[in-house]
DNA sequence: CTATACATGTAACTAGTTACATGATTTA
DNA sequence: TAAATCATGTAACTAGTTACATGTATAG
């Protein structure tokens, strides 16, 4: 499991509370990785067992009083030992490709829907991914460290979206040559 | 969760055994989709309570008795059913990206070193998904029908690992760019 | 005599999702 | 006055992994 290691990457980088870790994992690891608060909580209390994280409470004007984490030694060894051990590929589980397979059991037509809906969402990810690049990453040469690694898994989040945009590409060119009227909502008679 | 209608598409194509489940998603789900048969027999169990499918005793000589499964006309519903709803784009949580994310935090050469892995391990993927191609569907043209959605699927799977050994090239000429020494396994002095 | 294929399962554990619960402050 | 943001959690459920358990037949 990576989610602790994911945890301690983002606390190396800036110690902070649960709800903090959280809406970063959104912004930051979200190309990979979504993570709900309730098991960041759940994660970062197991991590304070083991250890690997020590927890604060500061409180706060005006605020609910807020814990904040941060690595331990422990916790910065334990991330540099998961790093080099070797990890299997995670499997890409996914849920279209079951539909398509099943594609002669269903609706063509709704067949043809759902893959225009999935194209719709990869292409919308792929444009806000290529607009941070351009905004946040112009010069991509000279990176090095934590920004060009940051760089490099946007890359990564980019390159999987533009397979999947092509792969819907692909299944709807086939899907619509093999039921032409299945997806067409132009109107016509 | 699909592996429900998974099982229900494979056994539209032909009836079966828990075993024979197992094995076939091996091989046809593969691309997408890992089933141990721990987890394909317990998902059969709940599928015939919710009377999706049913099983009948196979006496056998020489071996012990099978159990075979074949898709009611209800499991039938639910799997077109199911096909027509829309589903959320599934997340592809990506170990590798952590570690890249950390790359600062660990051994710089033994990151290397795993992303080496990970590409060979796709790009010898990828080499297998390409000969199923060559040599099932030489002419991808004319396909129609379960080839075709079958066709689609290996589609899938190639631009997938296309993408996965693409990034990790990128990974590598940055990683190395910035850390000359640390993968250099060619024994120059 | 060892490994692989055939054939089915249980038990315990780990990971992830959904729903519920509380309560203050700021912004539209 | 409704929604969003800040802030933390519990409980129940669903899904997936790992380890254990049993037994036959065939191929090398």
């Amino acid at each position: 499991m990576a989610l602790e290691h994911a945890i301690l990457v983002s606390l190396q980088e800036r110690s902070g509370s649960g709800y903090e870790l959280a809406r970063r994992f959104d912004k930051s690891f979200a190309y990979f990785w979504a993570a709900s608060h309730q098991q960041i909580y759940r994660t970062l209390k197991r991590m304070v067992d083991l250890g690997w994280v020590g927890c604060e409470s500061v409180p706060q004007e005006d605020r609910p009083d807020k814990k904040v984490y941060r690595a331990t030694g422990e916790g910065r060894a334990e991330l540099a030992r998961w790093i080099a051990e070797p990890a299997e590929p995670s499997a890409q589980r996914n849920d279209l490709a079951v539909k398509i397979r099943g594609a002669s059991y269903g609706d063509p037509g709704e067949v043809v829907a759902e893959v225009a809906r999935h194209r719709a969402h990869h292409a919308e990810r792929l444009a806000v991914y290529r607009e941070i690049e351009r905004r946040d990453f112009p010069r991509a040469d000279g990176l090095t460290g934590q920004r060009l690694h940051q760089y490099l898994v946007l890359r990564g989040g980019i390159l999987m979206q533009q397979g999947l945009v092509g792969w819907c590409d692909e299944l709807l060119e086939s899907l619509r040559r093999e039921h032409p009227r299945g997806a067409d909502e132009s109107g016509r008679p």
